[in-house]
DNA sequence: CTGAAAGCGCTTACAG
DNA sequence: CTGAAAGCGCTTACAG
């Protein structure tokens, strides 16, 4: 009995008599062995195993994202394993290079920092930015802000705030280009930067133009601050104010009023990152791919017609 | 040039003449090589990396535990890498498997199932729950509803009802057992079996028995789905009932009212994991350690004195 | 069906 | 400081 023998009853039991399995089964099971997933990844050429780096686990975000790409890897025998880049450039760089040893393919999800695509690197994918050497799965923002804005349009709103988002970010950057670009063809307000988070919620209140009768927060829980101190000031959503969100979080729904937001396909396109990945050629031999997808209306209490203006009468 | 040589000149700088780490650094550069970490882990037989099995990403709860593990890992030059059993006992046990043939260590979220330590595992950690050959960081569930109802109490509420959770989960199962007992000395309702979830509590308000003055959700989102629910039935938190969550969501600030809850403290336990799994001998050779961590009360708006009771009027 | 041999990509004593 | 050799734990043609 040698070792040869005894990996091929474990790995591939059909080459070896029925006996010899067992045997080699027991011995196993005794001896308490642990096959070494590295050494046969060494010689097989094959770890399995997707790496998928996520900008902020805590957020309470992305972690949709993840886990949709995990049952859909999963569907597919491999093990996803998540990495988190804690909001840093330098680790997620960190993390791809680490990666790169084992990793039979890549998800970048959010990429801070322009990812630069190596030679012998294993094939990445990214979604919500685009990167170079790699496919993409985006979001169309043009659609979510367009959405946005028929839907507060159609209710009757005509002076309605735009609330921009910080410098630092991309998806700030790239969202106020598109506010900028349909604010050219039919007006709306732009409002000071503030931070995407509750906090900036509140502070966005507080400066509120009185002549304002719908918002568009720049996610959720930004518009969860804005109607909370909003309330604060006797200001009511949506009875005075809309408010209208960005995202779903699980928690938009769970909110008093609930709120009226976009619902992103965060599922559907951690799933499409998983398909490209291993059903696509990589990006760096032949072309990039571009998947886009697009976020969905949801109509809850947070919007409403705007109150019949008096001008006589200033809140 | 050898391939040792270029090893070391990559490794262990220190060992070469500085113009051959020149040389080797250029070449690795040009020929795009990247180090496989599989076989070095063969020979070193270290992998530098952390498995964290956690039970569902998706619920938007856990994440932070796992976020908080992941620094600590960091801190200590190890990776971490987060695997979803998705709430299935069975995936669970087979991440475990997977993660035996590389993974320095495995920590275990709230297991489902019972963990049977193999001889030659890879140290493990258990958070939440214990079980055998592991250390265990756990949470105190009595003094979760000591402090719920020792709160409560100090308001005045006499009539209190305690959330059971789904019988199936064993975190609910503990609760309960600890509620029984502590029902024994001072007496409070235990309501039917709901879903530990937003629908949960939407579900229980519609029930709740208008004697019942305050209620004690199994979690925060339970408490948002019966604060909604009241809310529609005309029955307003806390002014009628006062209702106390637990775990201290993101979104329970952001709640309108905020809601009262006891803050679970996920981020100490996360680090709490990595220290045991590292700086301790493991379990199955020597004494199971045990850390138990509490959490802390957090008061907001969703608790209240109870209105003063008046018998001729029945909601 | 099984064994002996070569080899995966690396690291590390051991000589020089 | 560098090279030649052995070896980590595995898999897989190649013979038998």
């Amino acid at each position: 009995m040698t070792v040869s023998t005894a990996s091929r009853a474990l790995n591939r039991p059909e080459l070896v008599r029925d006996e010899t399995r067992q045997r080699v089964e027991q011995a196993a099971r005794l001896l308490g062995y642990v096959p070494n997933k590295m050494a046969r990844a060494v010689v097989t050429g094959r770890s399995d195993t997707i790496v998928f780096v996520i900008p902020d686990l805590s957020l309470g975000l992305f972690h949709t994202v993840a886990a949709a790409a995990q049952q859909e890897a999963r569907r597919r025998k491999l093990d996803l394993l998540v990495a988190d880049s804690m909001g840093n450039a330098d680790r997620e760089a960190g993390l791809v290079e680490g990666a790169r040893g084992y990793a039979e393919g890549i998800i970048l999800l959010w990429p801070q920092a322009d990812f630069e695509p190596q030679p012998g690197d294993p094939p990445v994918v990214s979604i919500g930015r685009q990167v170079r050497g790699a496919h993409a799965v985006l979001l169309d923002q043009t659609h979510v802000l367009e959405q946005q804005l028929v839907h507060l349009r159609r209710l009757g709103h005509e002076r309605i705030l735009y609330a921009d988002g910080l410098e630092s970010y991309g998806a700030a950057r790239e969202r106020r280009r598109v506010a900028e670009r349909l604010a050219a063809d039919a007006p709306f307000e732009l409002s000071e930067q503030f931070e995407m988070t509750f906090e900036g919620g509140v502070a966005l209140a507080d400066s509120l133009d009185p002549s304002i009768t719908a918002v568009i927060a720049f996610i959720d829980n930004q518009a969860l601050g804005i109607i909370q101190r909003l309330a604060e000031r006797g200001i009511r959503v949506p009875d005075d104010v809309s408010v209208i969100g960005n995202n779903d979080v699980m928690w938009a729904r769970m909110a008093n009023p609930a709120i009226t937001t976009l619902h992103t396909p965060y599922e559907a396109m951690g799933r499409a990152a998983v398909s490209l990945l291993l059903d696509t050629e990589p990006a760096d031999r032949g072309a990039q791919i571009v998947e886009t997808f697009r976020s969905e209306l949801v109509v809850r209490g947070s919007t409403a017609p705007p109150r019949r203006t008096d001008p006589e009468v200033t809140r």
